[in-house]
DNA sequence: CTGGTCAGCTTGTTGGTACAAGCTGATGCA
DNA sequence: TGCATCAGCTTGTACCAACAAGCTGACCAG
């Protein structure tokens, strides 16, 4: 006898349920009154039960309208295909592979100057406060949020190829723009963080409980130093990364 | 006026709080007595906001001890390193790593046989259902659960490397011995992902509410095909995945 | 037919109470 | 001294009640 609390029973069973279908994504579940009936509780216990499956990314909530079962198709993001230099990183990359996926790209898009961050600071090889040009970018896809990417350069670039704190886009893509200005992107460091969002980002996303957000943040170097530094903010169920490393013949074969 | 309901704000207070060091990493928080008297609101109102901050991973709750503010240090995981083919993958990366980090690394082991999951089948380019060997890692750092791995073989790759279904660590680690046996592993495909935990992974890995999971599935090639198929599961919390790309020499430079 | 209102459903918020269960330090007995 | 017990703190579970607020479809007036 482990006796569990009623309100983790609950949640198993419709999680269980949820699982083999009874409830299939985009469902409704019953109302928490008529769980309250069909599991014997009190509606706080009900309400515990279901909070979990929410903190779990299982279920929504929405106000006046029930709970419903999420459904979650994955947008796969290849991010070692930059390892061509000659690809433009910013915005085509976004633009053609959500149109590939025949859905519809909206971004919106600001430039500000700011002090650099201790994160920031340290991955630019600039002491901390120094100036730093925030190119930043807010992406939808089919206008639902879909991530943030905030791109800095440190001031020293932004002396000598000023177009980067112009506010507006750079059409031939930032890359092309640097190499042109005979500065050349030869290598990245990516690194991959997973959390809860903060308040901030749960806004910005439009996302509710129990969903993280993927954090990737990859800086580029010229072959003498750090030349920007770009973190971007993904809904964690929406989307994967993809790394294609070594020898790959073999994966494009068949299927 | 935008009037909040009483326990965000209170989730916003205590936030900003921990966030500005007046409770750091490792410090409890008063009592939901005492934030009841100091924020003149019911049991109920101040456990709903204190849920919102262990829901966003900040704080973490031990019945009989009260809220502690989580401290995260994270763990860096080097994913790319292994394009140098001849490291050896399994366990030794992990055991040297923990090491180096001056931490002490502790697994559990095992092996079984299964048939395929629609999941692994498509990655393995298999029939769903084929048999495969699952060579299974239970992973400690200081005795904290930190990671499980996954790894399954096709089982015609089996019948030629049998020492791959005998139980037990195979001690030169797996990617040497299928080398010996004329196998090597060519290329990498890695997809991450970042979820909020199963109830299984929860036990598993020990972790409570506001912690997602960091997915790292690796599926090995030869120059023919598919090899071997990799599961990890990460705490979200501890640990941060870096790729390196390209030319990096400017990296290491300074600092 | 059109448009607005509203009843009646849903979840959200806030208050209360009671007891269970885990942890710690003080107490007191051997 | 050493150890078991327990009081008194903590959070966990479970119940009840009431009203707020969002959504939908039915209804009714124009």
């Amino acid at each position: 006898m482990n006796k569990q609390p009623k309100y983790r029973q609950v949640a198993d069973v419709l999680r269980r349920e949820i699982a083999n279908g009874t409830y299939a994504p985009g469902a409704r579940l019953p109302s928490e009154n008529d769980l309250q009936q069909r599991f014997d509780a009190s509606r706080n216990t009900i309400r515990n039960g279901l909070s979990l499956l929410v903190s779990e990314g299982l279920i929504s909530s929405s106000q006046g309208l029930g709970y419903e079962v999420k459904s979650h198709e994955v947008f796969e993001l290849n991010a070692s295909r930059f390892e061509n230099l000659t690809f433009p990183q910013n915005g085509d990359a976004y633009n053609t592979d959500v149109t590939n996926a025949g859905r519809r790209p909206h971004q919106t898009f600001r430039v500000e100057m700011l002090p650099a961050s201790q994160e920031i600071a340290e991955r630019l090889k600039v002491e901390p406060s120094t100036k730093t040009v925030l190119r930043f970018c807010h992406r939808y896809v089919d206008d639902v949020p879909w991530s943030t990417q905030a791109t800095y350069y440190p001031s020293w670039l932004v002396d000598a190829s000023p177009r980067l704190a112009e506010p507006g886009d750079i059409a031939e893509g930032t890359t092309r723009y640097l190499a042109a200005q005979g500065i050349e992107q030869v290598g990245y460091f990516d690194e991959i963080a997973a959390r809860m969002p903060t308040p901030d980002e749960a806004r910005l996303l439009e996302i509710g409980a129990g969903v993280p957000v993927l954090l990737w943040t990859r800086t580029g170097y010229s072959a003498d130093r750090p030349i920007r530094c770009t973190i971007t903010t993904f809904r964690g169920d929406l989307n994967r990364m993809n790394y294609e490393i070594g020898d790959l013949a073999a994966r494009s074969d068949n299927t």
